[in-house]
DNA sequence: GACAATGTTACAGT
DNA sequence: CACTGTAACATTGT
């Protein structure tokens, strides 16, 4: 599913290709049927009416990631935002091979950028650009992983400061840091030895320094694979990244655990109402 | 037709 | 108050 490193795939890929064009017309059919009809999002008609008129006609200035939301900048002091959860794929050119189709962005050049979504859990809302802040998930956002600025002391400060949370939730707790969900997070653990239900203030200092190295290694090394279509991800021309062949225990319950002379046998437990995996042998509970 | 999948949040609990 | 855990919700394929 889209986290840190196939958000950022599907941002640079769209980079490429939308920027400089003008949105002509928007079509979405994710209010029908939609229990969410209060809601700050396009799943509710009347603000999909209000975002249809904000956007039409704005031109394409700018695109960033922040966290897992993919955010459009408009040349009218709007951004859009975008966030895919499960199963959402934001593409370009693509509306007329996918079922799951449910908002289309027809572009000056005559081409269309298109969200499918199987589940149809995607949110898309409208904010002043200079307003970000405000919003209610992106004013939120703790540090992005691999922003310059963070390093082994942010990390520490933050994660050791959750007292009593299993490391595993601080790690997907968005607030906290942004980005990391439930495959890298078991990833990370299991290549730092490290025992999801560990209370983060119980871990030792030193560790923190080998936990950024992970993190940084890991979610390097997947936006090099092009991200993970373990579920349906696909970038923004419909390609599958292939960092789910590189996976150590997300999703591997009852296999052997890869790590070099250790016999564990991985294991599959519920945090926080998320499944973790992880190896019982070498991940150490603090 | 129950269940699983995951990010987010409302709410209950310490 | 500050913080954490739990349940529920969004939806549909299996």
């Amino acid at each position: 599913m889209p986290e840190l490193p196939e958000v950022h795939t599907t941002v640079e890929g769209l980079k490429r290709v939308i920027i400089g064009k003008t949105i002509k017309a928007v079509w979405s059919d994710f209010y029908v049927g939609s229990t969410y009809s209060n809601g700050e999002n396009i799943k509710n008609k009347k603000y999909f009416e209000k975002f249809r008129k904000i956007v039409r006609n704005a031109k394409i200035k700018s695109l960033e990631r922040r966290g897992k939301n993919i955010l459009i900048h408009l040349n009218n002091n709007q951004t859009i935002i975008i966030h895919m959860k499960m199963t959402g794929n934001l593409m370009f050119g693509r509306h007329l091979d996918n079922k799951y189709i449910h908002l289309i962005f027809s572009l000056s050049n005559k081409k269309y950028l298109v969200l499918s979504d199987m589940r149809k859990f995607a949110s898309v809302t409208i904010s002043k650009t200079n307003e970000l802040h405000l919003h209610s998930t992106i004013g939120k956002l703790g540090p992005d992983p691999l922003d310059a600025k963070f390093d082994t002391k942010k990390l520490f400060e933050i994660v050791h400061n959750k007292k009593g949370a299993p490391i595993k939730s601080a790690l997907l707790d968005q607030t906290a840091i942004a980005g990391i969900g439930n495959i890298y997070s078991d990833e990370i653990l299991w290549q730092t030895g490290i025992h999801p239900l560990s209370k983060t203030d119980k871990i030792p200092g030193k560790k923190f320094t080998e936990i950024f190295k992970a993190m940084q290694q890991i979610l390097r090394f997947s936006i090099k694979q092009g991200g993970d279509s373990k579920s349906d991800y696909r970038n923004a021309f419909g390609e599958k990244g292939s960092f789910q062949n590189f996976h150590k225990v997300y999703g591997k319950k009852g296999q052997k655990c890869p790590k070099k002379n250790c016999s564990g046998i991985i294991e599959r437990l519920v945090v926080r109402g998320r499944s973790a995996h992880f190896c019982p042998q070498h991940q150490i509970k603090y």
